[in-house]
DNA sequence: TGAATTTTTGCAACCGATTGCAAAATTTTG
DNA sequence: CAAAATTTTGCAATCGGTTGCAAAAATTCA
């Protein structure tokens, strides 16, 4: 590899001024640059960013943390988060936290490269995360985080309590009764969040609800067999699902039990995922507005990078309904 | 950040005693050693590898260039890619071509990080990329890469010639006759390969095809207006597809006119994806083994940091057909 | 026990850049 | 044209580690 070094010598000038031209905003005159731009165009020259991160202290690295590497609404996020920080210049450090044995080991791997910043896409976070960063001074964006203040970690996301209400309150428009919630896993907070929405609206509506139970994953085959079981046990008017995908393979049960939709049964989707809109599907969802997420959580997290201690801040971004064909429509009033 | 002196400080050594208890087969007495995690404990201590990096030329980062993320098969290799990369030490580096105005200058980035190693997951590789990263003497692996020995890199992925071949014998073995392809983007080396060997079986068998057409890109949609397009100039028997995703919009297109499946008109899809399998579709596919694909590829780049000057490799994996219901049953014989 | 051998340790140079500071060169001003 | 003000340049220290080498310490052997 050319070294600075190599390039002065050529350039006949000293190694400040070659890392000078390189450096955004030195004070180089026309004269000199050229002679060291051409000598390290002969040589083929490329700053080491490696070195530059140890003088400077910034590696404009930003880490990337997921665990859902199986649902295609985070082929979008992917696609997002490179493109942004890319046109920024900085670059995405990916981290699969679905296998690793141990969060704690990606966070010291993260730490270890001294990443600028982190954006934890998941809707768990890991409780350990926030804590040891702020320690080390390092920004971390949480998106599709859950809204809560005490965390000490920016959120960009959705309010999902409200987008529960929403759900509630569409089915109950449309004249449904017996309404049923099949949510992502119980443990994640947006699922608990979204599930308390709905009871709570259904409540106000005077609707008792017909069941709630959960997927064990965000996945076809897990909708598909929760939808199963519960057609097994008894039968409802409309269900509001977790997930695009869980909603799919819901109605691919229903489907298969012979049930026509909507006119047998209803099915409410959540995030509006490419797929929503296939006519094998065309289903009637809650659209989650992924792309603001992800650019507002770069934005954020290149300004944090800049700025090191802005207070914290939550971005919230609203939900709406993306009607297809899986609900029978509004009565005329 | 806690550094090395102030380590080395604190447990009373020096501070190369330090490092070596930090790095894999150093020689350290356990007293020591004991000392320098006691006090690394202590004031939290973790290694810049940053640091490391510079002074041991080597970063323990691998690059990965994909174009396509929009199709969900990509999620599969990010996971596996990057569960692998983690399982070894390694760390992937994402780049993004689909938007980056220009390939050149990924290539820069990547080289001014010192990646170890580039893993390029792309049909058609950036004509630029062998010759720099080989004069760098960072290897490069092409996954789902043509078969070429004169480019350079190594290849990792399937032969499509074969499995042009092996549609063309599948349909025709159906009894299928006016046999269609409606393939990925023509540009795509592995749509001409596949075109070639869909041909030349073709041609063997004795069958003339009916048409053959290109999806603008890889895509529901430019799988929906493609067919939309041939629907309305002819009618055919039975279609393969260059893509899962291009087939289910062809499918959903046919089913639009009215065309039951498959008993007006059979699909062959390619790649099996998980959605192949799903009930709304189910359909009949040639399974490309992207796993192996990709994890023979972590392997393969592994290596070749350990081992610059391998001699060039090409990997090929076989495919296989996948039984569903979009083709009429093999006629008993 | 003492010499021979092996293991552990610290010194100091190095990896490839950045940057504060003062000197040198250039430009502006009167 | 000289003095003052400004810009450009090079020196040398620094970022946080690694590693070859020789000295010191520990171990083995006779």
């Amino acid at each position: 590899m050319v070294t600075l070094k190599e390039v002065a010598a050529r350039a006949g000038v000293s190694r400040s001024a070659v890392s000078r031209t390189f450096t955004e905003g030195a004070s180089v005159s026309d004269k000199t640059r050229r002679k060291v731009e051409l000598a390290a165009d002969e040589l083929g020259y490329q700053p080491s960013l490696i070195a530059r991160s140890l003088a400077t202290n910034r590696t404009k690295l930003i880490g990337l943390v997921a665990n859902n590497f199986r649902n295609p609404v985070f082929l979008e996020v992917f696609d997002l988060f490179t493109q942004g920080l890319q046109k920024r210049g900085f670059r995405p450090l990916l981290v699969n936290l679905s296998t690793e044995t141990d969060p704690e080991k990606s966070l010291h791997m993260l730490r270890q490269y001294r990443v600028d910043g982190i954006i934890i896409a998941t809707s768990t976070l890991p409780p350990t995360f926030p804590d040891a960063f702020r320690k080390a001074g390092v920004p971390v964006i949480h998106a599709f985080g859950k809204i809560d203040a005490s965390s000490g970690v920016h959120v960009v996301g959705i309010d999902n309590r409200k987008c529960g209400e929403m759900a509630a309150q569409t089915l109950v428009d449309r004249g449904y009764k017996k309404i049923a919630l099949l949510g992502g896993p119980q443990s994640a907070t947006s699922t608990q969040d979204r599930l308390a929405g709905f009871l709570s609206q259904l409540g106000k509506l005077g609707v008792e609800p017909a069941d709630v139970r959960f997927a064990r994953d965000y996945s076809y085959s897990a909708g598909r067999e929760a939808m199963t079981e519960l057609l097994a046990e008894m039968e409802v008017e409309a269900l509001f699902c977790g997930d695009d995908l869980i909603c799919m393979g819901a109605m691919d049960a229903a489907r298969g039990k012979g049930l026509k939709i909507p006119e047998d049964i209803g099915f409410l989707g959540f995030n509006d995922m490419n797929m929503a809109g296939w006519s094998a599907y065309d289903l009637t969802t809650i659209h989650q507005p992924i792309r603001d997420i992800i650019l507002s959580s770069v934005e954020l997290v290149v300004a944090m990078v800049g700025e090191p201690d802005r207070s914290n801040e939550t971005r919230l971004f609203s939900c709406s309904i993306v009607e297809r064909s899986t609900l029978r429509p509004l009565p005329a009033s």
